[in-house]
DNA sequence: CTGAAAGCGCTTACAG
DNA sequence: CTGAAAGCGCTTACAG
């Protein structure tokens, strides 16, 4: 057995190569034994025993470059997401985390700040990495990222998102904006409140925020509302900005009577500028799309919330993944929300309601 | 000029080889223009412009695997993190991307749930990486870490952390709970308020939390007020057994007047409490570490929190990451802080906070 | 101005 | 039971 010198602070790290020169053997016994598929080719119990005491005392770690490179195969799996300062997106990301790690895939996980660029950008760093399988939570740009994989062999999973003819894993947005906003009717008709109802937050190329102010519409439709262009308020995604633009909708309309906030983020701009005028917004009947532990603290105002199930979304995500290279057709798949009612506990999901039906294809 | 058959889907995607042989170029040709060291080796115009027209006809992406190989870099950052359902990590991670795309580096984030096993496989994982820098956020196993990257190349910085001959980049954890801790004293005076002060909140082998921990101390007794181990109320950083373990605490003791709530965490589990027992509660002065934009709607109670500037931090990381390469001394940066005082709003930090003195060395 | 060739670390038929 | 060798896609001296 020839010895090397130890490589000294700064060299390239061992590798498979440098531990079969140390222990004599080839390559490929050292490969062998290091992928713990020594079983399968008789290899001694000895050998292996020696090979691995000296990849540990080394610290070897498999250059996954060069394995990746070699295989074809990266173990990779990219997911997009538009922020993480929000318990959603937080709350999916670490599933993302939590399952990749399962499958012993790599996660990588890029924040796109609801940018389009900043999406593509994220879409073709996951391609030279030679992906399996890219999630895109809320797309901005879904058909340009459909385009962009053509031709790849890496997989596109939506989530958060609708779209014919693609792999999506989403609530249904329409009828979860629809409950909702009957909700805000009922509870407005409870307190005998009259006046209008508005659409709070989003941007007009923004997928889901189409689908939820239909379903938007079509509720004020249902109860004879009516609904015309004025009646939403479109703001970026930023709790700042979202501040601003409430400021300007209060300082000039005053018949507002009812609020559907699309998304935690615009909450939180109304949440900043409550104390400006609590007067009026506590008269406000709201439904926010989107929720969080701390809606139920506001205990002067008249809240009900949807709550996505962001760990079912990305575990159905997953099963469509797992499911995946076999058959090729595309899979909708709709995770059920729950509407929380403002100031109660929010109960606990049944152990039923977890196991069966989860979501429905 | 040879035309080789288009890929057919599935294909691996196009190569420089690939290129090559379409335009008729060397591979060295090809690899020198889409590197844009074009101009460096007298490549004519003509030549570039028809090697770059079929790259991006082609939608010539580079396989970073090989590029990575070769070069023996990777332009791989990778951060650890305990959660990502957390504003302050939240925020961490995504300046983290931030910055990491500014340098045109690839972002790993890895979350690993305050378990000790999960930190030391996700820097394994960014070992096989060849990362080129190792960013560990609230670090369970500092030491493990540190001998684990001997030998490889990649430096570390702990984030919220703070070690000896460590690069660490860190709030004064110390000051900040010795700051907050008096400030919990001074609240329970001006109330004429007697009772207990106890720290809520963490385990015994956290990092910060014992640093805290000292702080806490120390501020009682400058207060002539004392400590027992009896005021620590340990509990694993989750909301739900927060909750369980304030739940016995209230039940066994009745003497709390003050409460240093050591996280957003267990703030969670205690405002999942709070309604069943909201006459106690109401009456405790709270002292959180770690602050959340919700804590000022909880305008029945009195609560002093803690703002750790998460941007800050990562961005001071950064800045040791740069000047990194050159000197190899270790530095311990400081990033300052804020109190903030329940039911106020928290004033904006004026633009020349921002600039100068943001941290110091 | 451009090309032939070596080699990064790994895996995997193939050959004994 | 084990080894020699090819090749993944890229970059980079080196040679014209």
């Amino acid at each position: 057995m020839r010895e090397k010198k130890k490589s000294a602070q700064g060299t390239r790290p061992v590798s498979i190569r440098g531990i079969a020169g140390i222990t004599g053997f080839s390559t490929t016994t050292v490969s062998l034994v290091l992928n713990g598929r020594a079983g399968n080719f008789n290899i001694s119990d000895e050998t292996r025993d020696l090979i691995l005491a000296k990849a540990k005392e080394l610290n070897y770690q498999p250059n996954l470059h060069a394995r990746n490179l070699r295989s074809g195969r990266s173990d990779v799996l990219g997911l997009t997401v538009p922020t993480l300062r929000n318990p959603f997106f937080g709350e999916l990301a670490e599933t993302f985390e939590a399952q990749a790690r399962a499958e012993r895939k790599l996660a990588l996980i890029h924040v796109t700040q609801y940018e389009r660029a900043e999406e593509i950008s994220a879409i073709r760093y996951f391609l030279s990495q030679q992906a399996d399988c890219i999630f895109v939570a809320n797309p901005m740009a879904l058909d340009e990222i459909a385009a962009l994989c053509e031709g790849s062999s890496a997989r596109q999973i939506f989530l958060d998102a609708q779209a014919a003819g693609r792999n999506t894993v989403s609530t249904d947005h329409f009828s979860a904006a629809l409950e909702l906003t009957r909700a805000i009717v009922a509870s407005m008709a409870r307190d005998g409140q009259r006046g209008r109802i508005y659409f709070f937050g989003g941007m007009a190329d923004h997928q889901v925020t189409r689908i939820r102010l239909d379903g938007f519409k079509a509720a004020l439709t249902e109860a004879g509302l009516g609904f015309s262009d004025a009646q939403v308020i479109w703001s970026p995604f930023d709790a700042e900005r979202s501040c601003e633009v409430i400021r300007d909708h209060f300082a000039t309309k005053d018949d507002t009577a009812g609020m559907f906030v699309n998304s935690i983020v615009p909450m939180e701009g109304l949440i900043r500028y409550f104390p400006e005028n609590f007067d009026v917004c506590r008269s406000v009947h709201y439904g926010v799309f989107d929720s969080s532990p701390y809606l139920r603290l506001l205990t002067s105002l008249k809240i009900i919330s949807v709550k996505q199930d962001s760990q079912g979304i990305m575990e159905a995500a997953f099963d469509l993944f797992r499911l995946g290279t076999s058959h090729s057709e595309k899979a909708s798949i709709v995770v059920p929300h729950r509407l929380i009612g403002a100031n109660a506990c929010d109960p606990p999901p049944s152990p039923a309601d977890a196991q069966e039906g989860r979501y429905t294809s």
